[in-house]
DNA sequence: ACCGTTCCCGGGAACGATCCCATAAAAATC
DNA sequence: GATTTTTATGGGATCGTTCCCGGGAACGGT
């Protein structure tokens, strides 16, 4: 009665036979008479016999357990991205242990000590924006615990990685803005230390130079991912003397606010600014006017990684590869000026 | 080199100790002499040893894994009470492993099976939107494995819980909108099984009552939750003969889509209808206009849940409570009239 | 000098499974 | 019918800890 649960040992004694026996039927091992591997999985069901995982996986030397480092759970995206693995990770038998690095590298350092001390048997990485080296990974390597890193990916390290078309994705957004006649595109960029960042902000550069247009220092500003600042940043991008005509913002919380603040300042959006976000979060179908983003596939990001991690769990001789999963970019109207008169 | 960890018997060895010894140095235990324990304690830290959770866990008959059960980890109120949850739990030394029920009560049977076949220490729960009875959770209770509820929370069983004010948070705000001067106030209902809707659903209609309004049955809908049904039930309000001029709505992805609906019919928010939403989400603060809410302290809601199961571990007499967390109402313009001429 | 405490430490049995090895019984081979 | 082979089972070590128990050394009190 006492929680006490039904062992190995209790189907052993009531059956008369050994542990090794009905280790062997349960596990489906071979050298079983049919017979009493019958008898045996039938007084297990009775009996609502399930293996003590600790037991098992003390003997396997394994913990089935994945670790997960993201910066923050309550960030739609990584949230979506988690809803992802956590998809893959179940299926195999496994479960995921999270920690939020929240966007400090001490605290990522703090973490992935932490998931070692765990024994987890992979780890899946998405990097807090501080992150400038990955110095604090080579132990992980060491204990040779498969690694994956997705979207904020390190590129020092020979592990493999999935990431979005961030390139591409940027180049596309600000060609669609030029495409609906905007001549000085703004770009707030994120924190450059992130490669996927830098990513875009080529992509930004190049769609500008490749359509002839000039590009603007001053319309690039850097984000830290701060609510606050974006206040500032569109406070700063109206005062200039040719203030931008177009926006393409670090996310759809950043666009969602700009275009509050722009419409608040006595501007029109698309009409005097064409705004385009990134992630295509909750809601932003749905305000006003509704916003142009693009669609990063998190889930599909998420499953990805997860895979990628479980290839390299069955197979210590992987060799580390490169996963790109392709964007969309979703035209709403807070880019659409062609339909203007 | 290959993936050899250090464990205590290579301590022992090294020091020509018995592994009985090396294991009270490092637990602290009594019985060690003060020098023997320095000797082992920095071996320990040289070797940078670690103990191998799955052994201590086996032989403590503990597994230090906490399940946790949420309808949707996308779900914005969720993510951020995982995100409290998380936080405790992480410091208490233990992990969570996540399982969502997609809403779904077949899903929600299975992820308890799956907690129970985990030996979970501890069970975190928040019920689907389909679950009637509590059926499926008496067998947790067979196992003694403590149990508590938050939000979406169920009163058959003697365990406890931790849920918001529903009642008075929804009576305050529909109180606020009758003030603003509405006198038809509709209310999006959750699935009246579930009891934190039926409070919400009691709240709003004694405010009705108390301000002498009168209670229209056909203000009142019910949601299923899902996202295109929004649309339906706005075109319903506003095909009314007399439509409402005041909403209460399930939540802020709601009462954003129906500003959306309600300003693309050409009526005007707050003047012709104001709105109020629920939980505070991101952006509210940010669309046109800004949407007044309840701020659902989720973060809370998760550390006082992780705190009262962790209560319930360590004292296995402890008793059953409930815990209310109390919530608040964020005025903003989306139901502010008095401003208005 | 003897006994009772206290202090340290080692031996070894657990925890619940898996799995190698041995062995008995049954079956197959000559 | 004696042998090898196959088949089915049990014994027991093992994973890395913890912890009970027992014993030797040191110490103090009578």
């Amino acid at each position: 009665m006492k929680g006490k649960r039904v062992t190995i040992k209790d189907i052993a004694e009531q059956l008369n036979l050994s542990t090794s026996t009905v280790s062997r039927a349960l596990t489906s091992h071979s050298d079983v008479k049919a017979e009493t591997r019958k008898l045996v999985t039938e007084l297990a069901e009775e009996l609502d016999y399930h293996p003590d995982p600790l037991a098992v996986n003390l003997k396997q030397r394994k913990t089935k357990i994945i670790g997960l480092i993201i910066p923050k759970i309550v960030n739609r995206f990584f949230s979506k991205s988690l809803a992802g693995i956590q998809e893959v990770v179940n299926r195999e038998g496994y479960n995921i242990i999270i920690s939020q690095s929240d966007e400090s590298i001490r605290t990522e350092k703090k973490n992935v000590e932490d998931m070692l001390a765990n024994r987890v048997d992979g780890l899946l990485v998405s990097l807090s924006k501080e992150t400038m080296s990955a110095d604090h990974f080579l132990k992980v390597l060491n204990t040779e615990t498969p690694i994956v890193f997705f979207d904020r990916v390190n590129e020092e390290l020979e592990t493999s990685r999935v990431i979005i078309d961030d390139y591409e994705a940027s180049y596309k957004a600000v060609d669609h803005l030029i495409k609906q006649g905007c001549k000085r595109i703004a770009h707030v960029a994120g924190p450059p230390n992130l490669v996927n960042n830098r990513n875009r902000l080529e992509g930004y550069k190049d769609a500008i130079r490749n359509n002839g247009l000039f590009l603007d220092k001053k319309l690039i500003v850097f984000s830290s991912y701060e609510n606050d600042e974006v206040k500032i940043h569109t406070k700063y991008f109206l005062s200039l003397k040719h203030p931008p005509d177009g926006i393409f913002a670090i996310n759809d919380s950043s666009a969602i606010q700009m275009i509050h603040y722009i419409k608040k300042a006595g501007f029109s959006v698309p009409g005097d600014v064409a705004i385009v976000g990134f992630n295509n979060e909750a809601n932003g179908e749905f305000i006003d006017p509704p916003l142009s983003t693009v669609d990063s596939p998190a889930l599909q990001l998420g499953k990805s990684a997860a895979r990628l991690l479980f290839d390299h769990i069955d197979n210590e001789e992987r060799p580390a590869t490169c996963e790109i999963i392709k964007s969309k970019l979703v035209i709403r109207e807070s880019s659409l000026r062609s339909k203007l008169t």
